[in-house]
DNA sequence: AAGCCGGGGAT
DNA sequence: ATCCCAGGCTT
């Protein structure tokens, strides 16, 4: 029974993918460098928004030699815009760690990939299937929604027993041998019929196997899990000028966007205005006093768990030839506003640079 | 298990 | 306005 069903499952898929399947540049070739790039850079981020980002990467570095050898900066510059920064710092301590303790070739051992910075269980099993074709599951958002509605999962994906399911079935599944097709032909699935919000049954090849279908309640699959509201926030930025230039500061290694380059300022707190807000910030990060507060505009951008409303000015120093003290940014420089594009900047920061 | 990390596309 | 995306790391 359960082994007639799979067996329809795995035919329905493969023939489905081999005549539906996109035309996307890291399938062209299944080089492991190729494939792990790709796979960081889909990581929470759709197709449509990596493809530009892939192209010009491939153009930069196309091994892992040239990614071990730029600089973080570099490869800061080709993420920007992309969004979760740590990614990028785990691409370059990888290829660090391929270059010195696999003589520059991508381990092929399930085991040695799996401890690779930035490679957890899903990203391991793409390497594996997708580059090598070997016989590992892989479990991203689109495989989870798939099965919970084949399955008819009636309780949240995200829960430990599901989990421990779903990777157990991704396995099972695997025609023996056929991973690299049968894996992309469940993501892709998920991509182009089994939709979040209205999936096209009607065109789907596993219809028939489909429980929730059957039962009429796709649309209550999967079941979520809870969610938090936005909280919104204020904060002052400065466009500190002097000369003719800008000031900007590098943030801190950890935290919030790492290693990208901002214009001071802060967090407006309750009862203060964005102008003192702005000076405390000056006075807190840089030691700094400034005066000539001008408006600029107001910029809003949404993050995953707050949305910001960036209140930004130009501003002048009391003292001209003050210097800042960096007190919690680890890098500062005076630039033109030529030089801005040369930086990598938060999207917030970016819109505003746009405007100018 | 829960929180954190970003930006943009789709509806 | 809300949900979602070829997730991983930290606590």
């Amino acid at each position: 029974m359960k082994k007639e069903k799979y067996a329809s499952i795995r035919k329905g898929l493969l023939q489905w993918f081999q005549l539906h399947q996109r035309k996307l540049p890291w399938r062209r070739n299944h080089l492991p460098y190729e494939i792990w790039i790709s796979e960081i850079m889909l990581q929470q981020t759709q197709v449509k928004t990596v493809l530009p980002y892939y192209e010009r990467w491939m153009a930069r570095f196309p091994d892992i030699a040239s990614v071990a050898e730029a600089t973080e900066e570099e490869l800061l510059k080709y993420w920007e815009g992309m969004g979760y920064y740590s990614r990028v710092r785990n691409i370059h301590k990888t290829a660090h760690i391929v270059m010195t303790d696999h003589g520059g070739e991508f381990p092929r051992e399930h085991g040695a990939v799996l401890k690779l910075p930035g490679i957890g269980p899903y990203t391991a099993g793409a390497v594996m299937s997708l580059a090598f074709n070997e016989d590992f599951p892989l479990v991203d958002g689109n495989v989870e929604r798939v099965f919970a509605r084949l399955f008819d999962i009636d309780s949240p994906v995200k829960e430990k027993e599901n989990q421990k399911l779903i990777w157990k079935t991704a396995k099972e599944l695997i025609p023996s041998g056929m991973a690299r097709d049968f894996n992309q032909a469940l993501m892709e699935l998920g991509a182009l019929i089994c939709l979040p919000r209205t999936p096209l049954c009607g065109d789907c090849p596993v219809s028939g196997s489909c429980e929730s279908r059957r039962a009429g309640i796709v649309d209550q699959r999967p079941v979520a899990g809870k969610r938090k509201s936005l909280q919104p926030i204020q904060v002052a930025i400065g466009l500190l000028l002097r000369d003719g230039k800008i000031f900007i500061q590098k943030r801190p290694p950890h935290g919030l966007m790492p290693h990208l380059w901002e214009f001071p300022g802060g967090k407006i707190q309750e009862n203060e205005t964005p102008e003192a807000a702005l000076v405390r910030e000056f006075r807190e990060e840089l030691d700094l006093d400034i005066c000539g507060l001008n408006k600029i505009a107001l910029i809003r951008h949404n993050y995953t768990s707050f949305k910001v409303t960036l209140h930004a000015y130009f501003c002048t120093l009391v003292s001209p030839h003050q210097e800042p003290v960096l007190r919690t940014a680890v890098d500062g420089r005076w630039v033109t506003p030529d030089q801005l594009q040369d930086y990598a900047f938060p999207a917030a920061n970016r819109k505003l640079i746009r405007m100018l």
